[in-house]
RNA sequence: GGCCUGGUGGCGGAGUGGUUACGCAGCGGACUGCAAAUCCGUGUACCCGAGUUCGAAUCUCGGCCAGGCCUCCA
């Protein structure tokens, strides 16, 4: 069985052959630190988390490199800073935390690198003078542009033509471009802007050399994977694609394979910080489990669009109180040391299904709750195997029913429990009932077994 | 205007030219002191029209609808 990957290139899934198996190299646009993520960010973020654990797990865990930028040096971190009347690097680092904090919540791991654009300044600056060099670059009135008319095979990643974007130009083209859609490498600051010397005078680079540079110095070209939103298809990747190989001198190629995930969607509209209908991670995770946000992150093909409502959120929570609660039930079960089962790595290699792949699971924990000793031990072996992979399953099952509980809480719900137990054996039903009464009002549902009881902590009612 | 996606049951969401996706919710039953959980069973689907085909929800064409990109954006 081969990973295969959807490439948005050749748009078409292909057999995924890296470049260098001992060095197998992905990036990913990661986030421009001037807020808080939301959970729209964090989509990428958790699909090529996975992409990433896949690859890790194929090729081994040291042979996988894995660079996503942080992007430093941005109009809105300007503004941000300005408006604080701190440097930029106090807004930078204070979002650059948090979304380290957000991201590892939801289970991702943290990649290989993390290139920021403000330490990549003298990869950026060299990168533009070979493109000059190699006739692909000219400066005009302090700025340095990009020369689209120079790479033929301008257009080819998002399918369209240099004619279709004049057609559908729909802003103004600044007087310096010799052409439409040539694009800025290097831009004068404004006062009061980062700035930054280099042989084209004073000034800082545009957003997309940034990635192209921190690829280069952080991976070498050609890379293997690239992978983003697909709203960077055009212009971001488009451009990083035709400077990378314009400047690279090594070949034609720049991503081997290019992986774009679909939008979180709000109802009909996208989730946008500029359409203001954002929902933040760090608020998110304080409201439900952050385990259940992967797993409805990861519930819809991620080049699929998704929406993204309560009620996903409360599926994901229930699909996870099935799985939870067959390990937990499972507690005396001595898993046999497994790999993830097949039918579980056929769906991820098949261009990432996790729609799938998660069905696996549920048939996992089925045979886990009917099977054999046999079939129980293997099952579940293979279900603490398989989950992990994609990032679920990986605390202790009682703690996902307990999630949220402090220890006074705990400690009070133990108590009233044993009380009920005994109250059961004298057949005291009266008094069981009126005990579970007082769990209820706590949130707690208690589910009675042969040997004692166990709870999990519901949602209050809304 | 140009380019590009997608339209599957109450909800989420895979997949396939002819056979149960799966999950959530619902219903019936088993189990339970009663519940819950679990188990067994069960209903509801493939936007519209035409075409290709022995057979299409799955392929082709047209239409309708929704969304994205073309400007910072995951």
């Amino acid at each position: 069985m081969t990973l295969r990957l959807y490439d948005t290139l050749t748009r078409a899934k292909r057999d995924f052959v890296p470049v260098d198996p001992a060095r197998v190299t992905m990036y990913v646009c990661g986030p421009t630190v001037y807020n808080y993520a939301h959970i729209g960010n964090a989509r990428p973020v958790v699909v090529f988390d996975v992409v990433f654990r896949l690859l890790r797990r194929l090729y081994g865990e040291e042979h996988v490199l894995y660079a996503a930028n942080v992007t430093d040096v941005d109009d809105k971190i300007n503004l941000k800073a300005a408006q604080e009347g701190v440097p930029i690097g106090v807004i930078t680092d204070r979002y650059l935390t948090a979304y380290h904090a957000d991201m590892a919540k939801l289970g991702a791991l943290r990649p290989t690198f993390e290139p920021r654009a403000t330490q990549t300044m003298d990869a950026i600056i060299a990168m533009i003078e070979r493109l000059i060099a190699a006739g692909a670059a000219y400066a005009a009135q302090g700025h340095v542009l990009f020369n689209t008319q120079t790479y033929a095979d301008y257009g080819k990643l998002s399918g369209r033509s240099l004619d279709d974007m004049i057609a559908g130009a729909r802003v103004e083209v600044a007087p310096y471009k010799q052409h439409p859609a040539d694009f800025v490498l290097w831009k004068p600051s404004k006062e009061n802007e980062p700035v930054w010397d280099s042989p084209f005078g004073p000034g800082r680079p545009g957003w997309h050399i940034e990635c192209s540079a921190m690829i280069e110095q952080a991976l070498g070209l050609p890379i293997d994977i690239h992978g983003g939103g697909n709203d960077l298809i055009f212009p971001h990747h488009e451009n990083e694609m035709a400077q990378g190989v314009c400047a690279d001198g090594h070949g034609t190629i720049y991503a081997n394979y290019w992986l774009h995930n679909g939008f979180l969607n709000m109802g009909a509209q996208k989730m946008s910080k500029s359409l203001g209908n954002v929902q933040l991670v760090h608020d998110l995770v304080r409201e439900a489990p952050p385990e259940a946000l992967r797993w409805a992150l990861l519930s819809s093909h991620y080049r699929q669009p998704l929406a993204w409502t309560d009620d996903v959120i409360a599926q994901a929570k229930s699909a996870l109180d099935t799985l939870y609660g067959a390990l937990n039930r499972a507690g005396d079960v001595e898993a046999t040391a497994a790999e993830p089962s097949e039918a579980f790595l056929d769906a991820l290699m098949d261009d990432l299904n996790t729609p799938k792949a998660n069905a696996e699971l549920f048939a996992l924990a089925k045979r886990l709750e009917t099977g054999s000793p046999a079939e129980r031990a293997l099952a579940k072996g293979q279900l603490l195997a398989s989950g992990p992979l994609l990032g679920f399953l990986q605390g202790v099952p009682q703690a996902w029913f307990h999630g949220g509980a402090d220890a006074d809480l705990t400690a009070r719900v133990d108590a009233l429990i044993a009380d009920r137990i005994a109250a059961r054996a004298a057949k005291d039903w009266a008094r069981a009932d009126a005990i579970r009464g007082e769990l209820t009002a706590l949130n707690i549902e208690v589910m009675d077994s042969a040997d004692g009881a166990t709870w999990k902590l519901k949602e209050p009612a809304a």
